[in-house]
DNA sequence: ATGAAAGCGCTAACAA
DNA sequence: TTGTTAGCGCTTTCAT
């Protein structure tokens, strides 16, 4: 089946003159326009065989669709965001267009070149997956390429958003450790620079989650949080700030499973054993999380689906751009597993 | 600094203007070409920031290059690919080149598909992670764009190539086993379907590396290989058939971290506990093997080395595509942790 | 239903 | 050193 190397790749042109009919009718046949008759189809399906014609997505981007739509990743270490993917992926498979990763941008500046690289490869349309650029750079985007925007919970008229109901999703974790019977919990954090979204990103709902949820319980004075990153090294050092406490928190609460697997790391560090000195829950329900070594309570937050809603969206938005924008958020469940259990 | 967004890009005719001079200046700055004076790159350089113009890469890719790199990687899921990536985008960060990656790609018709897609896209150079097209197939690929293949044991004139040495690290690991005491020693294997690559896959020689380390220890009758996959899945169902032996190995080495930790659920799940009943070691010594909770015994293949030298290679052979082609080879180490212990 | 022809934004011969 | 101009491969009016 394998050609030999063209010197020329085969273009529009010589489909149109092998099948006899006009650059036109291929370009139609292409991308099944108005106005093609089954005969003409035919032909021009045969030719392209014969020939292994493929379009140029160079080419056709200059005019109209490159049939490429691309996602921005934040961290592409983080076991959550391929499951994200995964459902993108699937929702995109059976159409024309093909998904491209822009990979891992640690700050706004990154992540900002980043979203250009992509408008500027004419990307259909683009999924930013928990973006931390400003509101504002986001209309900005949006108005200029489709967008869904993944994990922010930020409604616009210009982009679609997927999200985790993530002040829902802390409080189940705090619920079930304070039903435990733990009233010294604590929780790590992502920091927040950009103050524009301070109330958009989940790491901060997750916080202000936890906050409430004690508050709701009467536990408002043992609330106690580290701010460090949803990394294993943030989660590492979060968890040997908080071990150093007068008095130890009896549970911790990170707001990723990637960092409650560095907080882990600290305990095990300290000599402490889990759960029976300390409890620890995470946020993701990782692939990881569910590991036997480690099998850590974490709130599932259906990244799958979360990534299918973000590709219906987005098909939905190239297809139609003056469409009202739509806002999904999806309700998180807590996996309990070993690392949480009463205190001692 | 957000502009609106505009109705049309702003194009190098606009720049060409702007800076009161011809497009081919413009675009003679914009690729650093013979032929610029101080005084006009000047004038350009303001004009485009005045303007904030950005080059539309489908455009370029009709004429010129598009400067982006495509990398296909076989499974975001596993957490030893990451490291890789890293290591290529950190040797093109400072260059013009925008990575691009094209996500997991299961089976040898979707891999081709997406190796097409990069080529429609017009990228400059892709960078294939552990491809299982018919070697015949990558040579046709690499005449139509420069590419590196990574972790396949195939020399050729038309890709350059990076690869750990698996037969070394295969024997690190069956040498450490034996050296503990171990004589029943069994191998996890991800299994080759096409036939005329089963020589350069690094599934393939880590299985072949294991039995020639173990026919040297003197062990050729104690040779165990279940072929299963390279994932979570694969590791357990593997450890399950091996747990039913009627007699057990005492180690299990899988050929993938990604595997042991599946194998290590297996274990587990048997009721026997590691290292004590049975050592486990692993390949890739992924972030998640120094995790506390897993402290895998592993074979460290630099993947983020690999990653800086694919992409070193991949620059050079973009920029002289008749350069000749080069072969990187890797030594793996033996990274040993709580995982393995002299058997009962 | 079909095709001719004008671009899309850029690069690269070639002229000046 | 600088500018003119002809495409690159495709889509899209607008005739026919």
């Amino acid at each position: 089946m394998t050609r030999p190397a063209q010197r020329r790749r085969v273009t529009i042109v010589d489909v149109a003159r092998h099948a006899q009919v006009s650059t036109t009718a291929v370009s139609k046949v292409l991308r099944n326009a108005y106005g093609t008759s089954p005969a003409m189809r035919d032909r021009v399906h045969r030719a392209i065989a014969d020939l292994g014609y493929r379009p140029s997505a160079a080419a056709r981007g200059l005019r109209g669709q490159t049939y490429t739509v691309g996602v921005m990743v934040p961290d592409i270490a983080n076991p959550f965001f391929p499951e994200v993917l995964a459902g993108v992926t699937d929702q995109l498979r059976d159409t024309d267009y093909q998904v491209l990763l822009a990979p891992g941008c640690a700050g706004e500046k990154a992540e900002a070149r980043t979203i250009e690289s992509m408008i500027d490869r004419s990307m259909d349309g683009i999924i930013l997956i928990a973006p931390i650029s400003p509101r504002a750079h986001l209309e900005h985007v949006a108005g200029i390429v489709p967008t869904v925007i993944v994990g922010r919970h930020a409604r616009s008229a210009t982009f679609d958003m997927v999200a985790d109901d993530d002040t829902v999703g802390a409080a189940l974790v705090v619920d079930h450790l304070v039903g435990l019977g733990h009233r010294r919990i604590a929780h790590i954090a992502h920091p927040e620079t950009e103050p524009s979204c301070v109330e958009e990103m989940p790491n901060m709902i997750r916080a202000e989650g936890y906050r409430l949820a004690m508050r709701r319980h009467g536990l408002g004075d043992e609330i106690d949080v580290v701010s460090t990153t949803y990394t294993r090294e943030g989660g590492y050092t979060g968890a040997r700030e908080l071990l150093t406490r007068p008095v130890r928190p009896t549970a911790i609460f990170a707001g990723a499973d990637i960092a409650a697997m560095g907080a882990l790391d600290a305990v095990a560090e300290a000599g402490l054993s889990v759960p029976g000195d300390i409890s620890v829950a995470g946020y993701d329900n990782t692939p990881f999380a569910a590991f036997s070594q480690v099998s850590l309570t974490s709130v599932d937050q259906a990244g799958r689906q979360i990534g299918v809603d973000a590709a219906r969206l987005l098909l939905a938005r190239i297809g139609d751009r003056g469409r009202r924008s739509a806002q999904v958020t999806l309700s998180p469940t807590l996996v309990v597993r070993t690392t949480t259990a009463p205190p001692r």
